[in-house]
DNA sequence: ACCTGAACACCGTTCAAGT
DNA sequence: ACCTGAACACCGTTCAAGT
């Protein structure tokens, strides 16, 4: 009797036939409307309407409801960011792959940034593996014991810090938010800003605090490389001296 | 008669009298209702309930709604973040300054760093004075042109980094989701994890990916000093090269 | 097992009055 | 000028059915 009846998953489905919803494929649907609508527009109805569904199937597949969708998508995102095994010989390089695969990734899907970069319920979902590379990385460089882990949380917040930064986003459809901000920077006082007034055209736009676009439309490569190369060399120098 | 009558501000109120509402008490509201229950419980009626008005009043003094209310939030929360006037014999200690300053700053009003750090609408409150005075800093360092608008946006993005990530919050009143990572954290497979494995005791709850609690609850002091140096030292060394 | 459905207690904002 | 009020089109989640 238990060898012939169909298994639990089975009951009342036609055989070899497809459920019409299953986990991986509403994680990507989430993650569609992410790239669209960005996180806001992100929404267990919209996910469901993605997948012509009804809003409530999701609940099914992911009990934990919406903050299990945004950590399993966030697993998604950062599938692509590890490096392979680092080399104990060039540690730093290592890390500076790291650095650019993660924001390689992150300019593929920019409106995740805000929920790697700014919200704890992400780490849940992040491979593990991670942590494990990066802390023979670290040992790599020589840094052990509580050094090692003061280094291994530098390194993490540098890795994401720039690029949550950069793809921080605008409000959604809020044209007079962006206009009034541009305008107020074409109106600076010279007296109170002499330095910024003189270098305000080559940084209104392609700088942060005085820019009204996302990293997206406005990317700052030549600042992502200095901030890459000073957190680097100084990691070496730390090395060194523990 | 234009002489005698009430300025339009006066009429149909009381002489001397305060007017119910005013915007430094709606920022000041916004501001305590983050403090307490959060960006996610930040909402316009949240505040409007902690100043015994009618959700729809703020409107009248910030006409920007939902995003105007922010961003004056964010400029308050920035005040204290600037230091005096660069030295500039000592260039590399006020950009200390300035990033021990902006986590001190952050530390009082924890839930507003995803704010700062991952929305660009807090920009627009933000005094550019910050700019002008890092700006400042920068040309004492020896950078010029380009190569000084890409170490700005190195360390605006490093000064906003670290904290952003520190500070980010925990799923709200969902005790499940820490108890589950936490169960996780420990079942690990040595053979997959050997260096996390060894390391876990002391990394646990104490760095980045690996913890359930904000930091808030658990600072991490050893590794934002290792950030804070490794940047510096290495912003050192790029300013002799240029 | 897997999905639908109605209902609940929210939310930001528009539009129209009140005084 | 300054605030109230009702209404609209949302939202996530609980609880109860359907097949």
């Amino acid at each position: 009797m238990t060898s012939t009846r169909k298994t639990p998953r089975d009951a009342g489905r036609p055989k070899g036939d497809q459920t019409v919803l299953n986990r991986a494929q509403i994680i990507a649907a989430a993650l569609r409307v992410i790239d669209t609508a960005g996180l806001d527009g992100f929404t267990m109805r919209a996910v469901a309407d993605e997948l012509g569904v009804f809003h409530r199937a999701i609940y099914w597949h992911l009990p934990g409801g919406r903050n299990a969708v945004l950590s399993a998508v966030a697993a998604v995102v950062f599938e692509d960011v590890l490096p392979s095994e680092p080399d104990v010989t060039n540690w730093d390089a290592w890390l500076r792959a790291l650095f650019c695969r993660y924001r390689a990734a992150l300019r593929r899907h920019p409106n995740v940034a805000p929920l790697l970069g700014a919200q704890i319920v992400s780490n849940a979902g992040v491979d593990l593996l991670l942590v494990e590379r990066t802390l023979q990385a670290l040992d790599a460089g020589g840094f052990t014991g509580n050094r090692r882990i003061a280094a291994y949380n530098a390194v993490i917040a540098a890795l994401l810090g720039f690029v949550t930064l950069e793809l921080a986003p605008v409000p959604q459809d809020d044209g007079a938010w962006s206009e009034a901000f541009a305008t107020r920077l074409q109106s600076l006082d010279r007296t109170l800003f002499p330095t910024l007034t003189a270098a305000r055209v080559d940084m209104v736009n392609r700088a942060f605090i005085v820019r009204w676009q996302s990293g997206t439309e406005a990317p700052l490569d030549s600042g992502f490389e200095m901030y890459l190369d000073a957190f680097l060399i100084g990691l070496q120098h730390l090395a060194k001296r523990g």
